[in-house]
DNA sequence: CATGAATGAGACTTCATTCAT
DNA sequence: AATGAATGAAGTCTCATTCAT
């Protein structure tokens, strides 16, 4: 029976094509600037329309509504740090030096360019309310998973304390580099070295997760390595 | 848009006064609440009137703005959290006690009521919009001195270790505290037991962090050597 | 635990004064006005603003939104032509003279100046959607009552026949007039003469609801009234 | 605004062939479908276009813009009703039996499918805006000629009464059933008895309209005298 | 022909802020 | 000292309509 409903908007997105999807990116890659420039709330539509040098109206045509274009920003980054960090995992090499890549690709990954990024997951995953909430916790296990599945199987072959519960050790690895990355964005500009930063991290959070026994084998055995690779060096 | 101008309209502040100090307590406690919920850009004027019960005007003439009164709502927090902590830290003990009060206190002053607050600093702290901005950085150093003074206590005593800078050390301590207090807040409701979590997260840090002893500190240095040589190597 | 929820936008209506009622029986006039003559969708806040030479945004201080506003409208039109009816309608005398009451001042409110508030009612009653739809239900039952009442009292003392149902004795004397009010918002300016329009209706709708028995009756009695008068008259 | 031109952009108007032919009776059957369900206003091209599946600018390319779809889409509604009406209607039948198939096919036809429409003809048939405007008057005229002229007819021949004119007598047939239909719209689902409704109806109208007997009739008169008689005397 | 794509114009709404009283 | 009242400025979003391909 036909009565006048109220129908939600109906979406007029245009099938997808060489052009239409060139625009999609477009947007995406300004809209990634201004939201992790500004943040959510004072990042506005008619901004990333304007970097663009297109309408607003545009924006409307290719995204639901900002919130649709923030959420698909975060998305998309995630999509990539996940697919760099997944690619790269030495899964065959001890959990150390897992753990060292994934710290080193952590700060690497968020000072290039995700740092705004960050600070907007992290101030806007928050307010249960309406905007973007909720929907970034997929992705943040996604994106925490290969280090959850690194410590745990560290714990089951010894190299890692199994004292303590992944709950705890989890933040013992990354809220150190978030911090660091938090101090980097605030004062921009003051450029740190990424590597030997991440080099330190690395070993002192060794020291505070690994298994105490692990850890004295684990150098003497590298100890014992290089000595053995420099005699090997030495007789070339 | 209104260009800030050299002399803004600055409000008639009211005399110092008994009552009008009580005024401006309120405003301000209330305020606090409201930021901390809503965060800076979501907090309005008129809920902190209404709270209040009293005329959205009202707090334009104890306050310049809604910006000013943010900067003073989160510069009390600071110095009510800075006195806390250097009024109760046990200097003359062991520095490994300081540093085990350092986290219970903090953990339980943002949890208690600061963890809105804390979002809020996070996340308005940066901004190069023009929000808030740069205001807070003082008040961050005043809060961490206590932190690096004990830890720079500790080098010198030999109970920590020296060959990590403080730069490196202090995210170490703050970070992971940070990190499981965003948890906390964003799956608001399940609540942690912050007791058992500090002293968890103050004993991993210790090892971390202590001065390790002469076998130990020997391979550890090696380790830090072979794994810088070969970042530089890698850079070839 | 506080936590950055969405709050429905707080309501920033002054108390009320002597002023504010009068701003609101402003807008509440020119709306009235605005919405008759263009429809709720025609109709823009915009305009209703400018009419009254003030800012949109103190509508809004006023009306939660343009859709509260237009049911105020309606709902303060529809109380006044409820009390208006019944105040008038005699109930002591005959049902045909209650009827014929009914009828007069039906036609004479609705076209000094509630046709085209009637048209919006008509037109957005529907709409089960979200815009208007439902609200006023109840004020059409509270204005249809007097006649529903009415009409059963005559089925009652047998003044109206008893052979139909309420529900089609209804339409039968709504329909005509709503018909000959549209007519004549359509072709405005050829004025109709209400009165004698209302005469005739009422003539013919009473044929057509009248008990036939009854009618005969109450005729023959008024015939016998009114000569009883005249020879009254005459005597004096 | 755009004001409209004298000469308006004339979208270029396809050529009749059987294949745009198909393509205007589609949009147009869709269109019609739309504007019921939705109202003028409420309609929108995109959803016209998308339940076709085709390009909004399809649309354009037949019809000058929303308002002239619309405009065609109802008048091809009531070129249908109309011709429906006149092809059906027993001329050799008496007066009575007329109006009986009038009414019944009137109900019907609303009801099936109508219902939308009419609810748009009435509330955009006004509307001294500009949308759409007085394009239906004589649509309305034509729709309603069989009526008034069986009506007249009925007069010619002493089954309908004389006293009353016809401007007076027809809004005393169409308005009951325009009233039973708005209703049927309003509380869409309950479906009603259309037969049974228009029966009873017919019926009902027809003591209103018929021919009175001789005493009544003189009854009568003296009565509506008495009354004018009386409204007279009221206004001084 | 048909359409993908773009957009101008405008709608409603929110909120910090001012000022006369 | 307090506030009732008003508003400028801005923001998000919708939609009919155009035009090059």
């Amino acid at each position: 029976m036909p009565t006048r409903t109220a129908t939600p908007p109906l979406a007029r997105r245009p099938a997808a094509s060489a052009k239409s999807e060139q625009r999609i990116r477009d947007i995406l890659r300004v809209g990634r600037e201004v939201f992790a420039e500004k943040g959510f709330e004072r990042a506005t539509t008619t901004e990333i329309a304007q970097r663009l040098g297109i309408s607003e109206a545009t924006v409307f045509t290719y995204f639901r509504g900002k919130r649709e274009l923030c959420v698909r920003v975060i998305g998309d980054w995630y999509d990539e740090i996940i697919a760099t960090m997944e690619a790269g995992l030495p899964r065959e090499q001890p959990v150390r030096a897992q753990l060292d890549f994934f710290i080193h690709t952590h700060m690497r990954l968020f000072l290039i360019q995700g740092t705004g990024l960050c600070a907007l997951v992290l101030s806007e995953g928050r307010s249960k309310g309406q905007a973007l909430g909720e929907s970034f916790l997929p992705f943040q296990r996604r994106y925490t998973a290969p280090l959850m599945d690194l410590l745990a199987r560290g714990q089951a072959n010894g190299e890692v304390r199994a004292d303590m519960p992944l709950r705890v050790l989890r933040p013992m690895v990354l809220g150190p580099m978030e911090h660091i990355l938090w101090e980097a964005v605030a004062q921009a500009g003051k450029a740190i070295d990424i590597g030997a930063t991440a080099t330190a991290l690395s070993a002192m959070l060794w020291s505070a997760i690994a298994a105490p026994d692990a850890e004295l084998a684990v150098l003497r055995q590298l100890r014992a390595d290089v000595s053995q690779a420099l005699a090997q060096a030495g007789k070339r």
